[in-house]
DNA sequence: CGCATCGATGGAAACGTTTACAGTCTGTGT
DNA sequence: ACACAGACTGTAAACGTTTCCATCGATGCG
C-alpha cells in the first residue's frame, strides 16, 4: 500500500477530467460545479498533494525566500527570522533558511543553493561580502540586506538607527548624573558605528569621551575589556556596545567588589531574552529584530515597486532596569576607593 | 543584460557538446577530457548554475532534510539545529527548516509544505502530533524525532536520558547534605517523566519527596511555582525541570531575601547558553542538543539499514556551578541524618 | 580480417505541473 | 434555421534536468 505519492494524472483518472480542468480546479480556474465536486472527492479519497517542485519548474517562482543568518543561535537573528516570517506567513510564501557560520566562503555558497532552489527573494541578514561578489552571486534575485556587515551599494537595506541608540543610552546615564562614562566597544561594523555615536554623544554633552576599549562581541571580549577599563580611575558607568560584553563587564565588576549600580552603571545593547533576568537586570537599548526582519521581507517582496527606498532605520529604545542608576558618590568612587572588599561569603 | 538565467542548453550549444554530455560532465560521468574542459570554460564563461528544481523533478530527490521546530528562539531548538545541519553538510545536503508555533494545526501544515518540496526525510522536534495523524501526514518520508511531545509509535526517536540526569541532580543535591528537596515540575511530557525520575530519586534514597509544585515552562511559571514552594519549611534545596524555571526561582528566592546557596540551593535543567552568566552560575543538567541533532538526522538517513533502533537515548551530564552548595543549617545535617547518604567520593 | 569490447557521445523520454490554444457544447437573438 | 457568444473542457507544449538506449569509431583479440 506504499505506492509511490498520487500525480495530478491520478487525480484526473479518479475524476474523470482531464488534468488540465484538475489543475484548474486546485488553482481556483473556471470548472463546472459537477467537475470541481468530483475533482475534490477524487484528491481527498487520494490523499493528493501538489508536487511543488514540478510547480515551480514551469512558473518559475518557488514561494520561497532564502534568508541567511549567521546563526541561528544568536537570539537576535531568530527574532529576524520570526519577523520575516511573519510577512511571508500572510502571503502564503515561506522562509528557506540557511547559516553561513560567519564565514563569507559558506555566504556565498549559501546563496548559491538558494538560488538554486529558485528563491523568489534574498534576505541577507549581517552579510560580509564585498559588494561585487554580492552582486555577481545574487545576480538577477532580489534582495534586502538586514544590519549588512560590509560597506553599502545600491540594495535596500534595514539597519537598527544605532546613533539614536547610543544617543539614548548615553542620554540616561548623564542624565542620572554621570561624567566620567566608559565605554566597551565592538569591532564588526555596528559596533565602531556605536562607538563613533557614543563619542559623538559625549562630545555634544560637552565631556570629554571616558575610556574606550574594544573586544570580541562576546561574554569574554567584554570581560577583559572590562578588565582593563574597570582599573581605569573615576569611571562611574560604563556602555557596552552589546548585551554579551555587558554580562562580562557584570562579572568582571563582581569579581572586583564593585556594586553594580551603586558603583558602577551599566548599560548594554540588543534587550537580548535573557536581559532581564540578569542580577541585577540589565538596562539596555532595545534592537526590535522582529521589526526588523518584518521590514525587510517587505523591502524584498516590493523592492521593484518604489526602488527609492535603499536604507531603512529602524528605532531602537532605550529600556531601563536596575543596571543603572545615580552614582554614589562622584569623589570617592572607584576601584581604589574599595579595592579589596569582596563581600560575597 | 539581465538575461534570464543560463540553461544547460546554453552550455551545451557554448561548449559544441550535447545536453547530455554536459549532465555527465557535472555530475561526475565519463566524458572526454577535451569534452570536459570545453564545458568547463563555456560554464565559467556563462556563469551557468544548475537548477536544482529542475533536477529535483526528475530524480526524485531534493538532497533537503525538512526540520520542524517549535521555535526558533529556543537556544535548544537552535542547537538541535545546528547539529542535524553538522551532519547534513557533510553529506552535502542541506537543511529546510519550518516553525510551528507549538501548534498541531502548524506542524501538519509545516510538514505537509516540506513533503510538497520533496524534502528527502523529515526531523520533527517536540512534535505533538498523535500517532495517526502523524502517520497520514508524512506518508512515504522517513522520519526522525527528537523529544517528541506525545506518544511514542514505531518511529525512530532520539531523547534525552531525562531519568538519568535527574538522578545525578537529585544524588548531587543529597551528596551535598540536603534531605528536603523541592521540585519544580514542568507539565510536557518531558516535566512528566523529569517529575516521576526525580520522585524515583527520592525514593530510592529512602526519602520522602519534598513538596512539588508544577507550572508553565517559563520564567513566570517558574516564579509562581517557586512562590508556592519557598513558604514551605524546611526546604533546603529544589531542582527545577528547567532553566527558565529556575531564573523564576532565582528570582523569587531573592524577593524573600534568601540567598543562593546559602539558603536554598538551586539546580536546573537544560543548560542554556546563560545559565553560566547567572548570578550565582546555575547548576544545571547539560542536554547536549546539537548530539542530538546529529543523531536524529543520522537516523532520517539511515533508517531503512537498521530498523531495529527505534529509541535512541542520549546521556545528559550535570553541570555544577555556583547555585548549589551544602545545606547551612548544621542541626539538619547532623551525622545521623548523612548516615544514609550514598556518597561517592 | 572479422568480431566483440570499450569509451565517448547524442537523441529522446521521462519527471508533474501550468497554461495557451483549440475545441465542444448549449442556449440565444435574429 | 443560423450564426454567435459564452461556459467548459481537453490536447499538447513548455519548464530544465537526468538517464536509458543506441550509435559510432577505435582498439584488441583470436
Amino acid at each position: 500500500m506504499s505506492r509511490s505519492r498520487p500525480t495530478i494524472h491520478d487525480v484526473a483518472r479518479e475524476a474523470r477530467a482531464s488534468i488540465a480542468t484538475v489543475s484548474r480546479a486546485l488553482n481556483g480556474g473556471v470548472v463546472s460545479a459537477a467537475a470541481l465536486a468530483r475533482i475534490e472527492t477524487a484528491v481527498a479519497r487520494l490523499g493528493y498533494r501538489r508536487n511543488d517542485v514540478a510547480r515551480g519548474l514551469v512558473t518559475g517562482r518557488s514561494g520561497l525566500v532564502g534568508v541567511v543568518v549567521p546563526d541561528l543561535m544568536g537570539p537576535l537573528y531568530a527574532q529576524m527570522a520570526r519577523g520575516i516570517e511573519d510577512v511571508l506567513d500572510e502571503r502564503g510564501m515561506h522562509a528557506m533558511l540557511v547559516t553561513d557560520h560567519l564565514e563569507p566562503a559558506a555566504e556565498r555558497r549559501a546563496i548559491e543553493l538558494l538560488r538554486g532552489r529558485q528563491v523568489d527573494g534574498l534576505v541577507l541578514i549581517g552579510s560580509r561580502l564585498p559588494a561585487d561578489a554580492l552582486r555577481a552571486a545574487v545576480a538577477g534575485t532580489p534582495v534586502a540586506h538586514v544590519q549588512r556587515d560590509g560597506p553599502d551599494d545600491g540594495d535596500p537595506q534595514v539597519r537598527l538607527d544605532d546613533a539614536a541608540g547610543v544617543r539614548a543610552a548615553v542620554r540616561h546615564l548623564l542624565d542620572a548624573g554621570h561624567r566620567r562614562i566608559g565605554h566597551i566597544a565592538g569591532t564588526r561594523r555596528d559596533g565602531l558605528e556605536r562607538r563613533d555615536a557614543y563619542l559623538a554623544a559625549m562630545a555634544e554633552a560637552g565631556l570629554e569621551p571616558g575610556p574606550v576599549e574594544a573586544g570580541e562581541f562576546t561574554e569574554e571580549g567584554g570581560e577583559a575589556a572590562a578588565e582593563r577599563l574597570l582599573g581605569q580611575r573615576d569611571v562611574t558607568a560604563v556602555f557596552c556596545a552589546s548585551d554579551r560584553m555587558a554580562v562580562g563587564l557584570l562579572h568582571a565588576a563582581r569579581r572586583r567588589g564593585l556594586a553594580v549600580p551603586d558603583d558602577v552603571s551599566v548599560v548594554g545593547f540588543d534587550d537580548l531574552t535573557w536581559a532581564r533576568y540578569l542580577h541585577p537586570p540589565l538596562t539596555t537599548v532595545r534592537q526590535p529584530g522582529r521589526d526588523m526582519g518584518r521590514a525587510a521581507a517587505r523591502l524584498v517582496l516590493e523592492s521593484p515597486f518604489d526602488a527609492a527606498v535603499p536604507i531603512l532605520r529602524v528605532a531602537p529604545t532605550l529600556v531601563v532596569r536596575g543596571s543603572s542608576g545615580p552614582p554614589s558618590d562622584p569623589h570617592v568612587t572607584g576601584p581604589a576607593a574599595r579595592a579589596g572588599a569582596p563581600s560575597r561569603r
